[in-house]
DNA sequence: TATATTCCCATGAAATCCCATAAAGGGGAA
DNA sequence: TTCCCCTTTATGGGATTTCATGGGAATATA
């Protein structure tokens, strides 16, 4: 389970330490590494242990070959996703593109979403969350019900 | 079950006891620690053992992932969820986003909810139950009358 | 050869473990 | 019921380990 958030830095070789617990959760899992891509909605960069790509692969695979929904989820996800893995210290490189999509500078936050995780500029996602919070308790019932059934 | 309330001890790490109580009803459901959040309507952490977050986690997994509502609900739960684990003394650590939501400084109120429970910095928790039984007291004036028509 | 990437080790800070002590609670016998 | 003893629990603090981070050396890349 990857949750809460914690914040690293960026050192000047591009490289910082994922959260030891979300380590630990993935080694349990038997990687030792991730996958990563850009966010679609927003300007996060979304992880996730191997399994959980290859099954969207699938999922794009079954769409119809000449179907638009298609090329764009392959563009967009299986084009520009990376597999990063750790160095001996549990820490991560990161690419030009994916610092240039998160705009990510110094400080890298982690926020975990359950079976995933995501890697923000910690401002960016203030903002973002603090939208989060106040939609979430408009629609918190909707989850409720769901969750009963 | 949790019930019951007891106040311990803040130290100046950070640690306080886990009552005994609560400790060996977790440890009959099998786990060595909790898992806990700020609660959306008043200052209290809420805790629950760690399948109720789990099955939280298994709802929002099976909203679309490129809908709106899931990055809504997990960022707003999950992210703000942490791990606590019990030390060799049955302690736990808080850290600052838990203390700072509750406003926990010396003494921690634990409070007992039946399936989860909660921690309250004491005199928010006496104002918030003083509060709930005048509402209470309020309705069941209005339930009287209502009954003698 | 120059540049980037990976491996390895050092350091300080923070989290965790471990033990000592004090207080509280429970059970049995008078 | 009351007293005493033993066990459990809460709390404090020192010792140890883990973790994040920086930088140098070694290897690969171009």
């Amino acid at each position: 389970m990857f949750i809460s958030t914690y914040e690293n830095k960026l050192d000047k070789k591009g490289r910082v330490s994922v959260p030891a617990a979300y380590r630990s959760h993935l080694s349990a899992l038997g990687y030792n590494g991730v996958v990563c891509y850009p966010s679609f909605t927003n300007s996060s960069i979304e992880f996730c242990p191997q399994d959980r790509l290859e099954k969207i692969i699938e999922t794009i695979d079954t769409l119809n070959p000449f179907e638009e929904n298609r090329d764009i989820f392959s563009t967009s996800i299986l084009a520009n996703s990376s597999q990063l893995n750790f160095d001996g210290d549990g820490r991560i490189t990161l690419n030009e593109k994916l610092l240039e999509h998160s705009k990510i500078t110094e400080k890298v936050l982690f926020v975990g979403q359950g079976k995933t995780f995501q890697m923000w500029e910690p401002a960016l996602f203030k903002k973002f969350s603090d939208d989060a919070r106040k939609k979430a308790n408009l629609k918190r019932s909707e989850l409720k019900w769901k969750q009963s059934n």
